[in-house]
DNA sequence: CCATGAAATGAGAGTAGCTCTCAAAAGATA
DNA sequence: TATCTTTTGAGAGCTACTCTCATTTCATGG
């Protein structure tokens, strides 16, 4: 879900059978990304302009707006919400539901940290820091939500455009976004893993008794 | 809560006893977003630029910049979550948590929409229309979550700043903007109050069980 | 009522994100 | 190789937003 699997670069899907064309799109994607990290890396996101970035990836810098709309995606685009929508949907009928969406948060968190670690902590911390990205990032969580809503429907046998699966869907993502925020102020020290646990709990079972 | 309670202008706060200078800054602001709002009507908001609005407000754009940090905040900026935050503290303890919500929501619905329920209105389609507007007021999301977090925290006796906190108080909040989005898409037909009830309810007990 | 200080305003220049158009370049197809 | 399609680059243009500085407007004490 998105507040909790920012954007990474594709792990170049399947290479042959694509088209020199397909293959150079994916590179020029990746190479601006890269050239955002960078930059954003030496000088800030601020004083990073879409022009040195265009630069530094060797393009233009329409080409760079013809790949992502607007500055901010290039550092949040998420295409992963789709697959963790399928690993939902194939969880038994049987688990419990948020036990489902446990189990495959799990999952994509330890790919992604897995992968590159790096990535989502940079993205983490611009969340915080940069109002617009933040703004971007939680954006997201509304298609999230959207996406949400067709699995819980399914699984509770309810309609997927009413009221209450709408408000739960968000109330849901609303949660565990808070959740990666924490994690990013606290400059990712917590494991993110326990934060989206207890996150859960408090979801499912409202705040725990008394205890400072 | 921002979610809920979108920008009114403020009902000229005691008058003689404020400079020329007060009042004049207070006209300047209804003023803009006067000007905002009728030339948003008239040409819709991607058309209204600043300066036509600098123009029928007749005011600087250098002005319109110095009383609203963007286009957005002028048809959405919120000076009622601190009245609502002292109104939450103010019930009485006893009241179980969610109710003493349910009640200063109720409250602040109908003051809203008695004093200027076209600009609910307008303010609710843009959000839902406009997503920089929306992304504006999701951003006011976690501002309004700060806020929460100390009310929710004194009335149960944890940490303001603990996760769970956090967690509770962005799911209450993004559940009731959920709530108030779902009003806005269906044209604003349905009994806000009512949607409101529904989704408290979603967020204290859960998904009901199946039906249609 | 006037002089002095402080605050608000307007004018203008400048930056950067983003859009659009059009012609040139590069890949696909036969 | 020739043709068609897609992608790219160049450049103009718009607008939100920032900064600076001179001017105006209000506040205050004598």
């Amino acid at each position: 879900m998105s507040p909790m699997t920012p954007a990474r670069p594709v792990p170049l899907p399947e290479g042959p059978q694509l088209g020199l064309r397909e293959r150079k799109k994916i590179k020029t994607r990746m190479a601006i990304r890269e050239a955002t990290y960078a930059l954003i890396k030496e000088q800030g996101y601020d004083a990073t302009t879409i022009e040195q970035i265009a630069e530094r990836a060797e393009v233009s810098p329409s080409t760079v707006f013809r790949y992502f709309p607007t500055k901010e995606d290039i550092v949040l685009t998420d295409e992963y919400d789709p697959l963790m929508l399928e690993e939902l949907r194939a969880r038994p009928a049987t688990e419990s539901w948020l036990d489902s969406v446990r189990y495959v948060l799990h999952r994509s968190m330890d790919a992604l940290l897995a992968e590159d670690p790096e990535a989502v902590r940079v993205r983490a911390h611009l969340a915080v820091q940069i109002p617009a990205v933040r703004a971007r990032m939680i954006e997201s969580m509304s298609a999230t939500g959207l996406l949400l809503r067709g699995a819980i429907a399914e699984r509770h046998g309810l309609d997927a455009d009413s009221l209450e699966v709408r408000v739960y869907a968000m109330s849901l993502v609303g949660g565990l976004m808070e959740a990666n925020i924490t994690w990013a102020e606290n400059d990712c020290q917590d494991e993110l893993r326990d934060l989206v646990d207890r996150a859960l709990d408090v979801i499912e079972h409202g705040l725990p008794a008394k205890n400072t």
